[in-house]
Parts: structure tokens; sequence; C-alpha cells
DNA sequence: CATGAATGAGCTTTCATTCAT
DNA sequence: AATGAATGAAAGCTCATTCAT
């Protein structure tokens, strides 16, 4: 009878696309001609599935988010002990590289659409729930003994959190005093000391 | 360096003028129109100062850093105990407002202009800059007999930067459930746990 | 006539829904997708019946100018006497209301298509039949000797159809100083004293 | 001191521009290329001027009523008898030809921009003015002992009016059945008998 | 017959940049 | 130094039209 197949996943494959040409041209250089080629379709299409380029930046945001946090979700979803979850968040918590695509999606649309309450939602939902992920994780470590948390539960994660932000931020940006390793190494230092369990992080000698 | 040299003034007129401009309408949105109505002359003046918008961007993003180091080093200039230095900072660190045209400014330009090497170059400079200065308030501290440090000095030290720089961003993002008050608490949190020093910080109550 | 026959009726079906999209938005902002809509079918479908937005304005102009024309014969069918039909002409000559979609689909599309012969052709028939409908009621008037012309016939049916248009234009302009009771008045006021015959008409006395 | 020399003139010049590529062209499929090129200067010299085709338009508008109603009155301005005025009148209140640009571009920006108050305001301003011209014709008319009026002189100068609006569009539109001669003995024969002076009007007798 | 996803030409609009004054 | 009118490339958006299903 005419119904779409899976034609539905057009807004998909335009969102994909998308991630890959901000990743390529940055957000503010984003051209729907740049979406439309990554996606080896017609400009025309691009707007047919999305009635303006905010509306697309908007699908990017949310999916992106999405994405990221179920990653993490996952990463620690088989894991029993909460060392090894926490160990596990750091190295998830950051961009896999100068040119994560989700990573780089997300802080270029958050600041891009600065000022913008939907946009800023999207930024502040992550960020509570990567809260209450590293939050669950404190209180599993401390509820199985490993860990003695020297701070409320809640500032610990918030403050993990932040400092992926942090460091995922300085790794988009480029700066070369800050590599990966060195990030999880700091990091690890920070949970480390928060938790008063030496064992859990990758890695706490400075490689620096 | 064959730029305009007696009116100077005139150029640093128009970095502030583009800082108001950026704060109003985003790097994103920036023209060169909105920095020549805010400093009340023409567009072509503008042009006439920077040769392009690349070269306004950057003495403006060079300026901001500039200017918030510097203040940041004033704010402790005069004081002589590690724990005042280090509570100083805490406030210091953080953006006044949603709207801190400083902090905003660099923020947008450091992203907008990611993968300019010059850019990361400033980004970084003022990292390293304020890392330097922590470790210093951190070295102070322990030889003041006030601080005793539960991981290399550096590493917090870094760590501390970088949870002033999240946080700068969630406040300038507009995200609600980060207050600047809440955020001072948990860079203070994360001080007083680092220096095992309770004494130093504003307000080591959760005021969430 | 290569057309489809058999289902006229979804012809006829969009060409009423062109009317009202029409009134809604305009010709010059009508498009395709409007006519669809308010029919609730596809695009396509549009395409299907009409090969493009040229015959379908041209059955539109068509289908409102005989409907036009066909409403203000019937009004006066019943009526025998010539200064009653003269009445009810001046009540079925002007628009309803601003929004009066028979009338504002004339209008617009005689303007639009302005220089295509056909849709001249179309408002030129229909002035012309007016003006037959007009003289012959005249004549009437002058047999039943309620009616003595101060003009040639032909001269004054010309000039009420032309009054009517003009009332008809500002009416759905929007002309506020031109109310529809007052532009009957005013086209009573013509009709009298061409007619040299007083009562004929609505309300002669100004209501302004 | 660099102020504008003539330039200002410049806007004039594209409203000219405009009203030719109106005629050419009609309003709806105006682009602002046309005008440009018209003007022989670029697209982006237009949008320097006005700020968005609404606003060209609304000049546009506003220049031709202006023109038009400044003919008008200049055509009568060295006449002193109410009966060569009126006579005058009659020849300035329709269009040249089915190509008069000034005439067009008000019937087609009045049709095209309904609904548009500030539109709608410049054609029921002209018809006002347009409606006092006549009304001080009658009265003059009647005070030099020329004119007897068979119905208040107001309701007559709208008539007047009216039977200009609509003649004119039709002429302007291409009707065959009305020439502009035709039309101005129709219009004489109205003015002849509301005035019950047969001298004033160029021709009686029915040329069609 | 009907659908609606896809197309791409065509338009408006923006804005950095130039340049005569 | 400063101006601001003019430019034109670049981009977003609209929408008639096509066509596979």
């Amino acid at each position: 009878m005419g119904r779409p197949r899976n034609q539905n996943g057009r807004r998909e494959q335009l969102v994909h696309s998308a991630l890959d040409a901000i990743r390529d041209r940055g957000v503010a250089n984003l051209r729907i001609r740049d979406v439309a080629e990554s996606a080896q379709v017609s400009t025309g299409t691009v707007h047919y599935h999305f009635t303006d380029i905010d509306e697309l930046l908007y699908a990017v945001h949310s999916s992106a988010s999405d994405r990221f946090f179920a990653a993490r979700m996952e990463s620690i979803g088989e894991i029993a002990d909460a060392r090894e979850q926490l160990r596990s968040m750091i190295y998830s918590g950051l961009p896999d590289s100068v040119d994560d695509k989700v990573v780089v999606a997300m802080y270029e649309i958050d600041l891009y659409r600065r000022g913008d309450p939907a946009h800023a939602l999207l930024g502040q939902a992550l960020f509570d729930r990567q809260v209450a992920l590293y939050f669950g994780i404190l209180q599993l470590g401390v509820s199985q003994g490993h860990f003695t948390l020297n701070a409320p539960a809640l500032a610990i994660a918030q403050n993990l959190v932040a400092l992926e932000d942090a460091y995922g931020m300085h790794i988009i940006y480029g700066n070369r005093s800050l590599s990966i390793v060195h990030c999880q190494y700091l990091l690890g230092t920070f949970a480390a000391t928060a938790t008063a369990c030496a064992g859990i992080v990758p890695d706490t000698t400075d490689p620096a």
C-alpha cells in the first residue's frame, strides 16, 4: 500500500551525516549542502526531512547526547565491581581522539546554540544523567566496602563529570599539554583520592 | 608589525566593542557591522584596523585571556596566606554571570576557531598559566603548613583549573542545575579535600 | 480532452479546495501543497488531475466566474418585476464579506494572470454576461413602464457592472471607508437616477 | 565631509526601476534581480536600500499613488471652468494604455498585498483623495451654474472614482470589449447625466 | 488512481570586503 | 583615518514537478 519501508531511517542517516560534516567543518561552517553531500542526497532532501537547520542541529544534539550516554551505560552494564565500573567510566567519558565526532558535535552545538533553552536543556540533562550514573557507582562501591568517600557522593559525582567535560573540551580544542592518557590519569587521581581507593584507576603514575 | 601604531587606542576600543557584541550575538553570528555599531564607527573603520575578521577574533581572544588571567593574578596579589589565596581563586575563576563577556568570548572563540593552532595555543597557554598559579599557591600552602596534599601538586592544580573550565562552561550555557554558588561549593569541596585543609573555602556546606 | 473522466468529482473537489486556499493565502502564495492539504489528498494527486498550476488556476477562475454568474441569474429567476430584479442584482453583485472566496479568487486570478489571453477572456466574458443581464432588466423595466433611462441601456448596464467591480475590489482590499452597505447605497443611487425610478433600491438614504 | 551628494536619489531610482519591472513581469514574478538589472546595479544594492522586498513594494505603491494623484491635480490646476476640469479628470483617471506602469503597479500591489493594512491604507487614501477632488469640482460646477446634481455630490464623486477604478482594471487586464475611448465615453455619460450638463464630456456619442 | 519522498532550479537574504571620497 | 555605498559570492529555503511503489 505504498507505505514507507525503511526510508524512515532517512532522518537518522542525515543525522549521522551531519555528525561527520560537523566534525569536518565545525557547526559554524556547516552547510546544508555538506550534510546532503555526506549523505549523497540533494539539499532538497535535507530540507524535506528537517524544516530548517535548527531542527537538524537539535536532532543531532539530541542524538549525540543519547548515544554518548547509552555507550557509557553499556560500558558498565556487565560489570559487578564498583571499582571496575569507575575505571570503565573514566575511559568512556573522554573523547576517543581530537576528532571524536559525537563529542565534538555535543560541545560545538551546545556552544553554538548558547542561549537556546532547548539546547541548554539537552546539555543539562546529559550532565545530570552522568552525575546519576557516577552517584550510583559511588554508592555501590561504598556498600561493597571498596570506597570511603571524603565528600558527599553527589559532589564527587558532579566533580567527576565536570572534569570529564573540561578535559574533553581541551582534547577537542587540541590542547597539547593535555593528552588523552594524561587526562585519564588526572581523572584517576581525583577518583582515587575521592574514594580513598587506590586500586581503581588505570594508571596512577603520572605519565606526563 | 606593520599595523597602525599611533592610534592603538582605536584597536583596543574595537576589541572591547567586539566583546560586547560577542556576548550579545555570539561569535557565530558576529558581524563586522555589530562591532562597528557597538563602537559607533563605520564598518570601514573596523576593516581599516583589522585586515579581516580572523585578525579581530584573535585580538579579542588574546585580550580576553590576558585580562582574565591578569584579574586572577591581581585578586591574590596582596594576599599572604595560601588559604586565602585559594579562596580568592575560587571566586575569580568562574564567570560573574551567564553574561560574563570576557569568559563568554574565550569559550566561544576557542570553540569557534577549533582546529586553528593559533587559538589552540591561546587556550593552552591560559590553562597552563592558571595551573602554574594554583601550583604556586599549593606549594606555598604546604610550606606554610596549612596544606597536606593527597596527590601531586600539579595534578591537583590541573584538576582545579579543569573544574573551573567545566563549571564556567555550564554557567555560560545556562545549565540551571548548576548555580554559581553551587559551583563554588563544588570547587571548594575539591580544594578542601585535596589540601586536607577544611578552613579554606567560602562555604563547604552544600547549598543545594 | 484526454483528461480523466470518470472521477471528475475529484477535479471539482480540488477546485473547491483551491478556492479556500486562495482565500486563505492569496493566489500569489498558493502552493500545490495548500490545495492538497485543503482537499486532504497528497500533492501527487493534485498533479495527477492538473498538469500544472496554470491549468488549476484556469479551472478555478472558470468555475468561480460560472458560479458567480449562475448565482446572480438564479437570484432574479423567480422575480417578475424589473424593479425587484434590479434590487436583487445590487445585493448579489458585491462580495458577502472581505473573505468572499469566489469573488476573491476571481479578482486575484484575473490580476495574477494579467496578460494571459485565456484569463482575460474569462474576465471579459463575465463582464459581458453581467452587462447582458442588466441590459435585459433595464429593457424589461422600460417595457413595464417603471424605468425611464437617461442614457443608452448598454451604457447604464456597463456602468452598473463596473461599479460592482470597483466596489467589490475595494471591499476585498479592506478599504474601510467603503462598507458593503454603503456600496449598496452608492449602487442604488446610481441605479435610481439612471432609471429615474426612486423606489427600486434597498436604501437610498446615505447611511454614511 | 564625505556626505552623500545626490546618491540619495538611489532609492528613488530603484523605485522607478521597480515600476518598469512590475509592468514587464508582474508583481508576483518580480525578482530583486529584475529591479537591480533595470537600475543597472547589483542585487546587493537593492538590499542595501530596502531591507526586504516588502519595503520596496511599499515604497513603490506609495510613490505610484502619490504620482498618480499629483498628475491628476496638476491636470486641472490651470483650469477655471468646472466642466473643463471634469473633462480633464476623465482623461487623467484612466491608464494611458494596457501598459501604464503607474496604474499597473497600483492595482497589482494593492491586490498582491491584500490583507496588509499598510497597503490597504494606501489604496483607501488614494480613493478618498480622488473623491475629494471630484467633490470639489462638482461643487464648483454647481456654484458656476453649470451643474445640477441629481444625487448627493459625495455619492456622485465616489461613483466617478469607482468607475475609473473598474475601467482602469479592465483596461489593464486586457478586456477587449472595453477600449480606453469607450471607457471615457462611459465615464462621460455618467458624468453628464449626474451633473445634468451635456457639454462637458469629450464624446457623448457611443463610439463602440 | 494515489502517494509522498526526492529533486534541483530559482529565489531572497546576508555580509565580508572594496574603494572613491 | 574614516566613511558608507556598492558589490557579489555564498548560503538557506521554497516549491513545482517527477517517479517508483
